[in-house]
DNA sequence: CTGAAAGCGCTTACAG
DNA sequence: CTGAAAGCGCTTACAG
């Protein structure tokens, strides 16, 4: 409860002006190495830690950046997608010691509306948009905000920002390319939403490697990402007279419901339908048998996200040079177990 | 990028002074009702938004509060609690207009660390401290450095500041009453990190009892909450020549890793294995059959925790007073599905 | 009820 | 190389 100390004290107890202090803290010229020294000595034994209030308001900037996620509680608990993602940014941003400012929104429109007051209020210095979408308006928004903000998601077109994101096209086509090689000739996915930018993406990519290689059918439904749509979804698709032979999930938790689905069913898995999942968290090692599926090192890609964000910001250069920023990270890679096999339908 | 309003431009605007615009805004007394109105049109229609920094190194508050996670990436992305309670914590704290920072550490002396920064920064106001452990040592730490905490779990008995928690004992009898019930004598029980509070007080719920009721056997064996001991760990249970014939697994994550084993093993569930989970998230309706577990709203958790902060660091009450504000939450409830049934064995 | 001023704890030109 | 001062944008006693 001690009162805290500051530059003031130390400047008392070294003798010299709160600048000089100031200046030997930062490492900037404009003091004597022997006074800096001085200085240095006795901040350590003071314990003194500099106020965050008052260096924002001097420098104007928070020393923080912020992540507004629009999902319910209940998806960001189950998916493990954004814990994973967090844990990369934030290693990343502490060891640059920027905070990490996190709000959960309901709609878009509050989503904007934080922007906007973060903003405002200075509490940021640049923001993470995830779940990046077709024709996304937070893009443009935070752009003319004039808020530094990374895309997480990619590629955007065209836009004034950043952005960090994995070729989806190829993985795509690897999943495809292996499915037909073990002799699956009815394929079918359950996608993610159709108004995010990766699952058209992901759509368009299925589409072209079915018109090379000859699938007999090839049926894509959209969902949520839940569990529950996932099942549902999947009970549909194996109710169906001509049942496809292996099916394929936008994300894992999805996947996990297939199973339980295909066993709900007496399926076996993989002898009578073969499964394949997005973004490999573990999760997909937990069932019987363990989920074949799309590996990316989530946590690094946050890493990275949180790179680009910072250097964004450090940056003076204009907008329209941030996008040379952009970084396209490796594929996904296609990591086999047991719950693909050859097609015997 | 136009330059933020500040009071300034609206003490200028409506011909007021700046302490005058500052009551206005925070419907303080000093000012009439008739410029007080004024101002906050002109304040409304200039778009002003505070600026953070200067608030809080006038007031000496940072509107924020902290929370510091020690767990790896991975425990974080698949466990959906951390998850479900940040959402609750945020909801309430949104609402108070708190802002929420967090840091994931790897030691818990790096968390200490983080405790006394965040204070000496006055970068929040107040922290969670989650994971609660058997003699604790960051309840005395953060109870000395002065930093308002909420324990998010308990009870910590002669603590010095407040507690959120749920009654585990009650929950556990009934686990145990119900499985008696259904007939089984041979129970094991894969727990979670022994040094963790809410562990060992399972830990004596259980011994109570099977003091009481004649079970044949109640194994138990400590983990780490990940799915890769999960497994193990049953591996070993199921192998035994007195297999037990339902498992209780402390968290959702163990218990889905647990079917994957009884799946692997050729064991039906229920009719040859019975599983309880602790912690229903959704995870537990993924699976086939559908997981019996023990249900808390987390993220109603997550809220409660939150108020408690809040009021505590509203609040001039002395710290001694503070454990008047810990809560005990309704007990988790038993959700039966399809992973229990009598036991045949 | 209102205005002018000091202060929160830093940083940063500006003189010596 | 060093010191004294102004300023960041708020809040809050203190006089009128």
């Amino acid at each position: 409860m001690a009162r805290r100390v500051t530059i003031a004290d130390i400047a008392a107890a070294a003798g010299v002006s709160k600048g000089a202090v100031s200046y030997a803290l930062n490492g900037r010229p404009g003091v004597s190495e022997s006074t800096r020294a001085k200085i240095l000595a006795i901040a350590g034994e003071m314990g003194f830690v500099p106020n965050r209030a008052a260096r924002s308001l001097s420098v104007s900037s928070a020393q923080a950046v912020g992540i507004a996620l629009r999902r319910t509680a209940r998806t960001l608990g189950i998916e493990p997608y954004f814990m994973e993602l967090i844990s990369g940014i934030e290693a990343t941003l502490s060891a640059g010691s920027f905070g990490l400012t996190l709000q959960v929104v309901d709609t878009v429109e509050e989503e904007l509306e934080v922007y906007r007051r973060w903003w405002a209020e200075r509490r940021v210095d640049g923001v993470f948009l995830c779940d990046i979408g077709v024709g996304d308006q937070r893009l443009d928004f935070v752009a003319d905000l004039g808020l530094p903000a990374v895309a997480v998601g990619g590629p955007v077109e065209g836009a004034r920002l950043p952005a960090v994101w994995h070729d989806d096209a190829e993985p795509c086509r690897e999943i495809m390319e292996y499915l037909y090689a073990l002799g699956h000739r009815r394929v079918a996915r359950v996608a993610g939403l159709s108004r995010l930018l990766h699952t058209t993406i992901r759509d368009a990519a299925y589409a072209e490697t079915t018109a090379v290689l000859d699938f007999e059918s090839m049926t894509t439904l959209h969902s949520d990402y839940t569990g529950e749509e996932g099942a549902r979804i999947t009970r549909r698709l194996l109710s169906s007279a001509k049942r496809p032979t292996a099916i394929i999930y936008d994300n894992d938790v999805m996947a996990v419901a297939g199973l339980g689905v295909a066993h709900e069913l007496g399926l076996d898995v993989p002898e009578q339908l073969s499964i394949v999942a997005w973004d490999d968290s573990p999760l997909c090692r937990l069932t019987h048998p363990a989920l074949t599926s799309l590996t990316r090192d989530i946590t690094a890609y946050g890493s990275n996200c949180a790179e680009v964000l910072l250097t964004l910001i450090g940056a003076e250069a204009p907008s329209t040079e941030a996008r040379t920023f952009s970084v396209q990270c490796r594929p996904a890679q296609l990591s086999p177990r047991g719950s693909t096999g050859p097609a015997f339908a």
